[in-house]
RNA sequence: GCCCCGGUGGUAUAGCCCGGUCUAGUAUGGCGGCCUGUCGAGCCGCAGACCCGGGUUCAAAUCCCGCCGGGGCGCCA
């Protein structure tokens, strides 16, 4: 099988390419057969462009080859552009070659957008649903959402690292974790990189990842999973109202970058990208319950914030926000308390769409208070001497976060279910496809 | 774990409450045909389904039980 190289996207087809002659590939997304002429819409990635196919105009191969082609074949097109003011997009091709270099048979599902698929039915042809605009949409938007990530935290200082996910035990308890066999023991899929993060802050000062994280919990709601992006950082000599700058700055970026490259496309959806100021409101703990309270929603001191009631807060203030000096049990052990009030700690939740996106905190960075700290919550300090080996060695203080990278993307293209912005999501009773 | 809802052609649904009228309707997709400017193309024709198991009944898509699934909440650095 032999045919020409791709010289162009679908959407680098413009009508000033009038006259020159491009190779396009793809699928067929639709034709539409009036006898003697014949339109087919080609889809690649990028978006989709009419060939226009007239009976005497192209050669018989061409033409008998037409006959037999249906929707999403994989053909690759040779042909000449013309600028056109029938043709919608005033702009389509000619073909003078084409090459079928898949067959498709009729697909399980409807790409086009004629019937409304379920979810559920959707992720089972996970693969063939990824065709549909919509989506090839959002998995681009992904990248670029990490991508500006990545360009923010480069720009401060932040290095890249990655940290082992088959690890020896429980990072800070909590969530339940996935067994998995290694060799002769026992190990666990990483709940998150939070040990390993802080320890690299003794060497490598400013650290992120974005990686995978599992979480062994029965949960069924439309947004958690149990395996999932997770994008954390570390900074050295920092607290948490710096690494909450650090945040800010992540947010924006990505809600400007997302506006900038994918604004129009999304507008079709009715996706509006609106992009957030700096500072975030910051609201305390205590200010959150006084308000829902007000609200007539009673949260006992020392509980965290129920869902509805980050709905109501969210109401309240708009989005996004902070709320801040969660309880000091409340937390994970590592987590600073106040130096002026130890009940409270250094902490802090991003709140997007009734959504917690991400929480951090400022870290205990003094040994006997982490061994302290492990012990209030019933935790065996000995289990976790290879962690506390870096306390004796100039363990600097230390601040950080860990962001749900697909709540954030849901928050941003406002998906109702996190799996819509997953490919292949993992949830209780979805391991494939 | 709790609550609610649902399983009908490939997909999405109507019918179910009130059993017989169902030879199961519709849309979309599929297949075949017609049309030289379609772009949600149009028109004609064809094929295609009651999740499974048990129960009630003269009779079950329809009622009951199981099974399976979905949604919401909870749990969850």
């Amino acid at each position: 099988m032999s045919f020409p190289r791709k010289t162009h996207w679908t959407k680098d087809v413009i009508p000033e390419l009038d006259g020159k002659e491009v190779v396009l590939a793809g699928w067929v997304w639709d034709i539409r057969d009036l006898g003697n002429i014949k339109f087919i819409l080609l889809r690649d990635r990028e978006g989709t462009i009419q060939l226009t196919i007239k009976k005497g105009a192209v050669s018989d191969s061409v033409w008998s080859l037409i006959q037999s082609l249906g929707r999403e074949d994989a053909i690759v097109v040779k042909g000449v552009v013309k600028a056109s003011k029938v043709a919608k997009a005033g702009v389509e091709v000619f073909p003078s070659e084409i090459h079928v270099v898949a067959k498709s048979k009729a697909l399980p599902i409807d790409i086009w957008g004629s019937v409304e698929t379920d979810l559920d039915t959707r992720l089972r042809y996970r693969s063939v649903d990824l065709k549909r605009p919509i989506n090839s949409l959002i998995f681009r938007v992904e990248s670029e959402v990490v991508h500006a990530i990545r360009d923010t935290l480069y720009g401060q200082g932040f290095i890249e690292v990655f940290t082992p996910k088959i690890i020896v035990t429980s990072t800070e308890g909590g969530a339940e974790l996935f067994a998995v066999q290694y060799f002769e023991r026992v190990a666990y899929l990483a709940q998150s990189p939070q040990l390993y993060k802080e320890e690299l802050t003794a060497s490598l000062e400013r650290i992120f990842e974005i990686a995978p994280a599992y979480r062994a919990e029965k949960h069924n709601t439309n947004y958690h999973l149990n395996e999932f992006i997770s994008v954390d950082i570390e900074e050295a000599f920092a607290n948490y109202t710096d690494v909450m700058a650090v945040l800010e700055d992540v947010i924006v970026n990505v809600y400007d970058r997302v506006n900038k490259m994918f604004g129009n496309e999304l507008a079709r959806y009715g996706i509006e990208i609106k992009i957030p100021r700096k500072p975030f409101r910051k609201i305390t703990y205590d200010e959150a319950l006084d308000i829902l309270g007000r609200r007539g929603l009673k949260v006992n001191w020392g509980d965290d914030v129920p869902k509805n009631g980050m709905e109501i807060l969210s109401e309240e203030f708009g989005e996004p926000f902070f709320i801040i000096h969660f309880p000091t049990d409340l937390r994970a052990f590592y987590t600073k308390p106040l130096d002026s009030d130890p009940k409270i700690s250094e902490s802090f939740d991003l709140v997007m769409g009734g959504l917690e996106i991400a929480s951090g905190s400022s870290r205990i960075h003094i040994k006997e208070q982490l061994i302290e700290a492990l012990r209030k919550r019933g935790l065996n300090p000995e289990s976790f001497e290879s962690h506390l080996m870096v306390y004796d060695y100039g363990m600097p203080p230390h601040a950080g976060w860990g962001m749900g990278l697909y709540r954030l993307l849901m928050v941003l293209l406002k998906r109702d279910n996190i799996r819509e912005v997953v490919l292949y999501p993992r949830d209780r009773f979805r391991l494939e496809p």
